[in-house]
DNA sequence: GTGAAAGCGCTAACAA
DNA sequence: TTGTTAGCGCTTTCAC
C-alpha cells in the first residue's frame, strides 16, 4: 500500500474525469516504469547533460507513455521561487493598463516568468498589500500600476519583495520606477502647438490636487508656454476628470458659460480629448480650423477618430519591457544595469486634430 | 544546526535584500516563537475553530512579529491544486479579449482563484497544449479563446484538465462553451436596419472560409434578410478582414470600382465598421442619412465616435462570470448546474449611425 | 485543544 | 553516469 503507490489518487482515476487536476503522474512514477532511479528522471527533465541518450530515451518514452507533466507546485517549492510575476494594475478599462499588460506577458515570457493579473480598482489597502508583501508567497516580485499611495509608504516595503512600480513615481527613489515622460512630452505638446500658430492653449483635465502625473503635464504645459512666449490664461486650465464624458460635459459647460474660448486644447489623455472633440463636433465648433486639439496616450481609437486625434504616444513596449527586465534583476539579485528610475521616450503623434 | 534551524537563509538575510523572494519564515518558526506546535499555527492561519482564543492570539502576534506568510508553492503541493486558472487569449491589443479580463479576474477571485494570462497570438501549437494539458501543471483550469483549433482536436484534449471555451464553438460538444450570440445578434441587427426602412444591406467582413463567429453572423444576416424580404445582394457581400484598416479599406475600394451602394452596412465587429465610417466621411457619405451602419462588440469607441455608432452589445460580464464558475464547477468535480453549453445574452445599442 | 509525524513532487548534495 | 536521500512548507491523520 505504501511502497507500491506512490499517489493516493490512483483508484478511481476515470470516474474521475474533472477531479484532481493535479496529481497526475510523478517523477516517481516515470522513473519505476523507465527502470532508473528519480534522479535520472530529474536530470532527463532539466536538460542535464551526462545522461546517457539510451538512457535519456528511455526516460523520455515513459514520459511520453504515462503524460508526464512536471508539477510546478513542488518545483517552486523546492527552488524558493516560482516563477510567476503579479501584473498589479487599478483596472482593464483604462486603456493604457490594458496595452501594457500584452508587451509584459511577452517579455516575461522571454524571461521564463508566468504573468499574473490582479485587479486593485485604485484601492489604496490593496496597494499597500503589494508593498508590504503581505499576501501570499505566490509570485516572485510584482510589477504595479500605483493610484493611492503616498509618498511615505515606501517605509512600509517590505525589504524582500521585489516591486517596480510603472506610472506615476509617487515613492520617488524609494522604489524601482519605470516612468512616462509627462512633463517632456507636454512640452513637446506645446512646442507643436505654438509652432504652427497657436496663441490660446487650454489644459484639459486639470485638478486642484493632481496625481504626480497631472502635475508633470501641467509643468511641462506652463513650461512651454512660457518658452514660446505664451499667455497662461486662468481661465483656460479648466478643471475636469479624465474619462471621456468628463472632456465632453467641460467643453459644454465653459461654451454654455460663455467663457474665451482657446485656439487650441491640449486634453490630459485621449479619452478626454475625444469627449472635448465630440463636444466641439456637436456645437459645430470646427477642427483643427477653429480649434486644435491634442490628447495623452495614443489610444488606438484616436488613430481613428474623425478627425483623427494628435497624440503623445509613450513608448509602451519600453515601459514595459523596462518593468520586466528590472523586476528581474531585484528577483535574481543581479547588480541592476538599469538605473533604479527610467522614463521612457515618447513621439508626438501629430493627425489631423491639430495641423 | 538541523534542529535549531528550519531555514538554510537564516544568515545574511539583511545583505541579501533582493535575493530569495520566497523562503521566509515559516509555520515552524512561528510555531517555535508562539511556544506550539506546527499545527496549531496551521489550525489558526486557517481559521480553524477549535484554537483556544489565547493559544490564537499568542500565535497571531508572532506571526506579525515575524511577518509570516504562507507559502502557496508548498500549499498548493499538499493540496494538490494551486488555485490558478489561465485566461488564455490571442492577444490583448482585440478590444473584446482585454474586456474579458477584467471581469474573469473579478469572478475568479470571488471563487478563491488567481489568474493568469498567456497569449497565444493564435498560435494553433499552443492552443493545442492548453487543450492537452501539456504544460506545467500550474493551474487548476484554463478559460480559453481559441482562434485556431479544428472540430476534431477535442479528441486530443487531456480528460483531467479542466477546459472553457470562449468565443467560437469549434470543438462541438466536446468542450464546455460560452458563447457570443452570433446569429440571434445578427438577426437583431437586420431587423433593426429594416425596421428603419433600409433595403440594401451590405455585410462587411464577410469570408470564403470563415471562422466559425462569422459564420453564424452571416446565418443571422441572410436568416434577417429572408424574414424581412430583403433581397440578398451578392456584391454587397463584402470580404475584408476585421480591424479597421481593413473596414475602411473595403469601402473604398467599393466605392473606387463603383459598385453599388447599400444604405446600410452591417459590419463584422466595432473595428471594421469604425474604418468603414471613416472612409465614408472622407468621401462625403452621410451617416446615417445615406448609409447606416452597425457594428459588433459594442467597444467603447463606439459609444464615443462620430457619430456615434450603433453595435450589439454581448453581455460580456456574463460570458466571464459562466465561464468562470464552469470552470469552477469542473476543478472542483460538482455535478455541473449549468449546460456544458451557454450563449450569452445580449443588448443592441441603437446609437446615431443608424437612426 | 494540541502535538508528532508522514508525505505531496521535486532538486541537489553526497555517494558510488 | 546514475542511485540514494534529505528536506522545501504545508495539511492532515492519528494520538493524547
Amino acid at each position: 500500500m505504501s511502497s507500491g503507490c506512490s499517489r493516493q489518487y490512483d483508484e478511481g482515476r476515470d470516474s474521475d474525469v474533472y477531479g484532481a487536476a493535479l496529481m497526475a503522474v510523478s517523477m516517481h512514477d516515470v522513473a519505476r516504469a523507465a527502470g532508473v532511479s528519480q534522479r535520472t528522471v530529474s536530470n532527463v527533465v532539466n536538460n542535464y547533460e551526462y545522461v546517457r541518450p539510451e538512457t535519456r530515451q528511455r526516460v523520455l518514452d515513459a514520459m511520453a507513455a504515462l503524460g508526464y507533466v512536471p508539477n510546478a507546485a513542488a518545483r517552486s517549492l523546492r527552488a524558493a521561487r516560482t516563477g510567476l510575476i503579479a501584473l498589479v494594475v487599478p483596472d482593464f478599462r483604462a486603456r493604457l493598463f490594458a496595452d501594457l499588460a500584452g508587451p509584459v506577458v511577452r517579455e516575461a515570457e522571454a524571461l521564463g516568468y508566468t504573468v499574473l493579473i490582479e485587479l486593485t480598482e485604485g484601492d489604496r489597502a490593496r496597494e499597500l498589500k503589494v508593498l508590504t508583501g503581505d499576501r501570499n508567497q505566490l509570485t516572485d516580485g510584482a510589477i504595479m500600476v500605483a493610484l493611492s499611495l503616498r509618498p511615505d509608504d515606501g517605509q512600509r516595503r517590505r525589504a524582500d519583495y521585489p516591486v517596480v512600480l510603472v506610472g506615476d513615481e509617487v515613492l520617488e527613489g524609494q522604489i524601482p520606477h519605470v516612468g512616462i515622460p509627462n512633463r517632456e512630452a507636454s512640452l513637446a505638446v506645446v512646442r507643436h502647438l505654438a509652432g504652427t500658430g497657436r496663441r490660446r492653449l487650454m489644459l484639459l483635465g486639470y485638478a486642484p490636487d493632481q496625481s504626480q502625473t497631472g502635475r508633470a503635464r501641467l509643468q511641462g504645459f506652463l513650461e512651454g508656454l512660457e518658452e514660446a512666449g505664451l499667455t497662461a490664461y486662468e481661465e483656460l486650465l479648466v478643471e475636469a476628470g479624465w474619462a471621456r464624458e468628463d472632456g465632453r460635459r467641460a467643453i459644454e459647460e465653459h461654451m454654455d458659460a460663455g467663457r474665451p474660448m482657446p485656439d487650441a486644447i491640449f486634453a490630459m489623455n485621449d479619452s478626454c480629448a475625444l469627449g472635448a472633440l465630440r463636444a466641439l463636433y456637436d456645437r459645430g465648433v470646427r477642427v483643427p480650423q477653429e480649434v486644435a486639439v491634442v490628447g495623452f496616450d495614443d489610444a488606438e481609437e484616436a488613430r481613428y477618430s474623425t478627425p483623427s486625434l494628435t497624440s503623445v504616444s509613450p513608448n509602451v513596449e519600453a515601459l514595459a519591457g523596462n518593468a520586466v527586465a528590472m523586476l528581474h534583476e531585484q528577483i535574481t539579485g543581479k547588480p541592476s544595469g538599469h538605473e533604479p528610475r527610467i522614463v521612457v521616450d515618447f513621439q508626438l503623434k501629430v493627425r489631423e486634430s491639430s495641423q
